[in-house]
DNA sequence: TCTATTGGACTATAATTGTAGTCCAGAGTT
DNA sequence: AACTCTGGACTACAATTATAGTCCAATAGA
């Protein structure tokens, strides 16, 4: 039973990615780029995150931090299996193919590639 | 505004990527192995596809026909996309790399890629 | 022909999601 | 002290999702 996140609160986990621990005030101004929430709703994806155990919380003078109980490197490992998984026949380079149909790849892209598959290699 | 397409739908999709049209005792029949819904749960999943415009159908001797109306290659690049926009960067190789922790690539895994790679290049 | 089955149209209902709103208590302001 | 702002707890509420159920007409048997 993983941790199901919804897109918004996605956002909000990227954000303590990014950095923690946050206050929910900052959580708002932090994600003001992305989404223009109210305080309230983003108390709501605080209070379901920590719910589901996604987050955890301290108290501090003025209110609480709150922080990452997931991994951002365990969610993405999740997220890339079901979409390979279920998608691409549990292969990887299908999905690189597509990706790059629509993204094409810089010289660097490709480097980084291929020496990554280098150390895979061995 | 992209089709958005449920975990379940996306069973129903995925079996007529395999095969179509179908008839709606198919999809069940096809999808049994996955999971087990009664013909009215594929019954509601195929309606609410069709008024998406995920899928069409015709009518015929004894009921309809579906076939998707999306592709699974447009699905598979959307979400792809989605998924390394979202969670890596919008670069492919650290989702190569996550990847690559969980799964051991095979040595014609591996292959593949570079194969892939040296066409991307050129 | 009566009956049981099946497909589709429409309805149902609880859970989840997106996006707040209300209420109250403590902190700061006059 | 009274007043206001802010945070958190709890509540709200429509849309979407998961999973069927009801009703009816055509079909297929007995």
């Amino acid at each position: 039973m993983p941790v199901e996140i919804t897109d918004s609160e996605l956002v909000v986990m990227s954000a303590l990615w990014r950095a923690s621990p946050l206050r929910s005030r900052e959580i708002v101004e932090v994600t003001s780029g992305e989404r223009t929430w109210h305080r309230k709703t983003v108390n709501t994806l605080i209070r379901r995150l920590v719910e589901k155990g996604a987050i955890s919380y301290e108290e501090a003078p003025g209110g609480f931090l709150y922080y990452p109980e997931i991994t951002k490197e365990s969610y993405r490992q999740r997220q890339a299996n079901k979409l390979i998984k279920g998608l691409f026949g549990g292969k990887v380079s299908p999905l690189l193919s597509a990706f790059a149909e629509t993204q094409k790849l810089s010289d660097s892209d490709l480097d980084e590639l291929r020496s990554l598959i280098e150390r895979l290699s061995k």
